[in-house]
DNA sequence: GCGATATTATAAGCAGGCTTATAAAATCAA
DNA sequence: TTGATTTTATAAGCCTGCTTATAATATCGC
């Protein structure tokens, strides 16, 4: 195993491009719908969570609140979500879904469930059960890190 | 299964997150070097094939020429590269390693194989074996749909 | 040779991440 | 109560990707 294949192999390049994959595909398929899918993951939590402060939403997201905050900026102009006060915390304001975010949800569903069984055809269940398992032990290694630092 | 947990397992959040996290490892560890992921990926490609034309280096990365052309303005205004004309076509600008650049990359392979270590703690040999080849075989089916595309 | 087509690099402008800094409001301590 | 601290949102500006458009140069067919 010379140098050249340890690189061409390593876990950060194959990771770095079958994500990039991912993301650009679910892209091609949502484009009609004008989705990212940065926005798609936004707004899948805020189906499962109901309504929710921008901080919150970055804390789910994982991402700084700066990022959200212009996130919701496009995607607010773009009528998925709306901004409102809310009345216990003139801080905070409340981001929830707009109709036409509830009405395209489900069709996101489906071209996210349609890709995923194609990106992981020829995998039988106990290959993608150990792939899932991988990943998560992977991300809590990594999330192990935060703490400590 | 509800449709909750397939949305917190899915696929492309989860590869999302275990990329996000090894690339702020990452970049966190190598930013007393200035380098960002990007950079060290483009500073790779020229490691491993020698001076390059920018689309040479766009084919090798999968990104668009106009991205590596930003890159490498930034990269040689750092002194991690330098760009200097093909004699046969004046189209193409040749781009090649700095010695600063020469002399950082062993310290920026250090910094990415620990991390990875850290990254797979725990995994057993078979179980990376098995992590990289289902990652292989995920990238293979996408790569696949481009063709027909 | 010359005209149509390819290739190479780049500009302009958008999206989504980041850091650093600021302002407003809430909360906690004395 | 008042002063310090924390929380929330946002501005400014950077990096890395994208699409679309342009200019310069090579190349291919006739």
């Amino acid at each position: 195993m010379n140098c050249s294949e340890i690189q061409k192999e390593s876990l950060g390049f194959l990771m770095h491009d079958a994500t990039r994959l991912i993301r650009r595909e679910f892209e091609r398929l949502a484009a009609d719908h004008g989705l990212t899918s940065a926005q798609w993951r936004l707004l899948v939590h805020l189906l499962r969570n109901g309504p929710l402060p921008q901080a919150r939403l970055a804390e789910l997201l994982e991402i700084e609140p700066i990022s959200v905050s212009r996130m919701v900026d496009r995607m607010e102009d773009a009528g998925w979500v709306t901004r409102s006060p809310d009345p216990n915390d003139r801080r905070i304001r409340i981001v929830e879904l707009t109709e036409k975010a509830q009405e395209i949800l489900p069709q996101a569903r489906i071209i996210a469930d349609d890709l995923y069984a194609r990106t992981l055809s020829g995998f039988s269940q106990s290959e993608t059960e150990a792939l899932f398992s991988s990943l998560r032990r992977l991300i809590a290694n990594l999330s192990e890190n935060d703490h400590v630092r």
